[in-house]
DNA sequence: TTAACATTTGAGCGTTGGCTCATATGTTAC
DNA sequence: GTAACATATGAGCCAACGCTCAAATGTTAA
């Protein structure tokens, strides 16, 4: 049923009241889920963050390590791990003076992977 | 073998020389493979992205359907969808005055659902 | 042609992001 | 204690981002 009268092929007559918008909306996720996902995504959206997580995919490493292995500075790859560590891509250990960091689970290591195969299809 | 002499738990004397790096350094994957990686995760890094693919997973629309969807400017809409098209996320047919917007392929939405299991799973 | 509509695009604004540099904190060795 | 090292953090800078607003482009109808 049309809630006004039928004009032509306007979005507002035609294709926006009927089924197609709603269903769509209905099916759509929240706000928050889209924000949590979207926070997700956007910590893999750094080359520099996906060099660290593809490096501690193949082992454990400290901070110093890490940035010797990207050969990037200290402080750079420092506020880097902050940024990892508060989306919890990253888990890390006191050993000493040293701080090793690991990947957090393997749904990082999945997301991470499945990342590479699309871009390995295209 | 040791490159310097061993003064104590330092890491340019212990760790950092020993095979950890290296192993990690040649498993690390390149400067362009990251670039790419990143800009993929990027085009899913932001709400409004997010609840775009979302809605286009449920069925075509056209930027003023999702924008009716999505309860924002057709104009913000149209800026991202153009993100998404230039990250090939989405692809569009024209029919009139209106253009119809899909998801690219099953790779995004296989994306998107990971990462939505992944943070259901948190 | 003109008018209405659908979409794109550019400028501009405020926010966020990633780096460097300097500094602070914490640990170990002496 | 002091010195050297490992890491974290705050300030500041410049670039990128996401939105609004206004205008341009393109399509359809009369």
């Amino acid at each position: 049923m049309e809630t006004r009268r039928r004009v032509g092929d306007r979005c507002e007559e035609i294709n926006v009241d009927e089924g197609r918008v709603r269903g769509a909306q209905e099916n759509l996720i929240d706000g928050l889920t889209a924000t949590q996902l979207a926070r997700t995504f956007k910590a893999l959206s750094d080359p520099t963050r996906v060099r660290i997580i593809s490096a501690l995919s193949h082992s454990e490493l400290c901070v110093h390590e890490l940035a010797a292995c990207l050969g990037m500075s200290q402080s750079a790859v420092s506020h880097q791990l902050r940024t990892l560590r508060e989306m919890r891509l990253v888990r890390f250990r006191k050993e000493g003076r040293h701080v090793y960091y690991t990947l957090d689970d393997e749904h990082i290591h999945d997301l991470f992977h499945r990342g590479l195969e699309h871009i390995e299809h295209s």
